[in-house]
DNA sequence: CGGGTCATCTTGTCAATGACTAGATATGGT
DNA sequence: ACCATATCTAGTCATTGACAAGATGACCCG
């Protein structure tokens, strides 16, 4: 099962559905979520045009991987983070920044199927790193499903408005450093 | 504002426009801002398939009209409760929960031609309110930037992680209640 | 080695779509 | 009454998503 360059003429491309992906991460990231098609992934990855809808169906099943392996690499990052909840913040903001064409599609349900299975356990991976990162922010109190809700929105209120340029100007400069400092004024809170 | 049983079948059907427009929105409701077809809007409309591509000139120019109809309704919302930020900050979430058809497609620059010239003076009026009412939140300081980000980043999170349906059991209830304690605790602070 | 099995990939096809062209029809000014 | 112009229709083409049927070769078992 080597992934390897194998088969450069061969009939059998050796890992076909990686390399779909890999091209649906790049038109993604060069036209959005849907400014590309499924034969242009297939000329990208150098094979026919019906070949990538044999591994995964439809447009919608390549999208649903997407968000599966997007939600995937999301908690991971989320749980290197999860000591501390400003942590876990900053983590959220530069996942959507790093990692922008995962982010456009996952918080887009209308393009994938939800309740597929593997995105299904992922998103729940990445919902469960969340919450535990909440508790430590608002350690009981009847506010902690506010101040939940608030330390959430504001990651990914930021992240949104970040990667639609929504910013006027405040995104010139270090990304990371601006997020920093709005985040911090919801995450340490001096209460 | 039926514009008119006029012409049920006469050539000219009157105010296609607004009707084209109408069935935009009503089609993105229905299945998300690239749901829908420019042929379906005729046959919701009730016209030619060539016709809507009169007024808008292609696809992108009925989702850069709405694009444009949204902010300047965004804008006229905003307005109204500028009084007081955190007034401007529900305000900001209700628009985006009561006119969703409108909101989902204000903030994905790639679905339109963010440079068109109605849609740029209706998001500056927008963006001016928004920068006004900011002000009033953090009057002086160093962290004014920061807080005004933070304030729009927590509206506009909200709204967001509501509309794509993210939240938990949170949603469930008035939104506008859950809204208005998220709110609070950044429009608020007790500094 | 040899044959069978099956996932992988290709070729062929069809209806739907976006965009374009040319032409038909009404509207309003003069 | 005439005509310039805006509005809408009819026709066309390349592209697309989805599907069906067939070709290829990897892997297994003897």
């Amino acid at each position: 099962m080597e992934v390897g360059q194998i088969s450069q003429s061969s009939y059998h491309h050796g890992n076909l559905r990686r390399a779909v992906l890999d091209a649906a991460l790049e038109a993604i990231g060069e036209s959005g979520p849907s400014g590309w098609s499924l034969r242009e992934l297939a000329r990208r990855a150098g094979v026919s045009h019906a070949a990538p809808a044999h591994h995964f169906g439809d447009k919608t099943g390549v999208l649903t991987a997407v968000a599966a392996e997007g939600f995937a690499l999301f908690a991971d990052s989320l749980e290197r983070a999860a000591d501390d909840p400003y942590g876990a913040g900053v983590a959220y903001v530069r996942f959507a920044v790093d990692h922008r064409a995962y982010f456009e599609v996952m918080f887009r349900p209308e393009l994938y199927r939800t309740d597929d299975p593997e995105a299904a356990v992922a998103r729940d991976r990445a919902g469960a790193v969340l919450a535990e990162s909440a508790r430590k922010l608002a350690p009981g109190g009847g506010s902690e499903r506010a101040t939940t809700l608030a330390a959430w929105s504001v990651a990914h209120g930021f992240a949104g408005l970040w990667l639609n340029g929504a910013l006027p100007e405040s995104a010139e400069g270090n990304v990371e450093e601006v997020a920093r400092s709005v985040l911090e004024l919801v995450f340490r809170r001096d209460r």
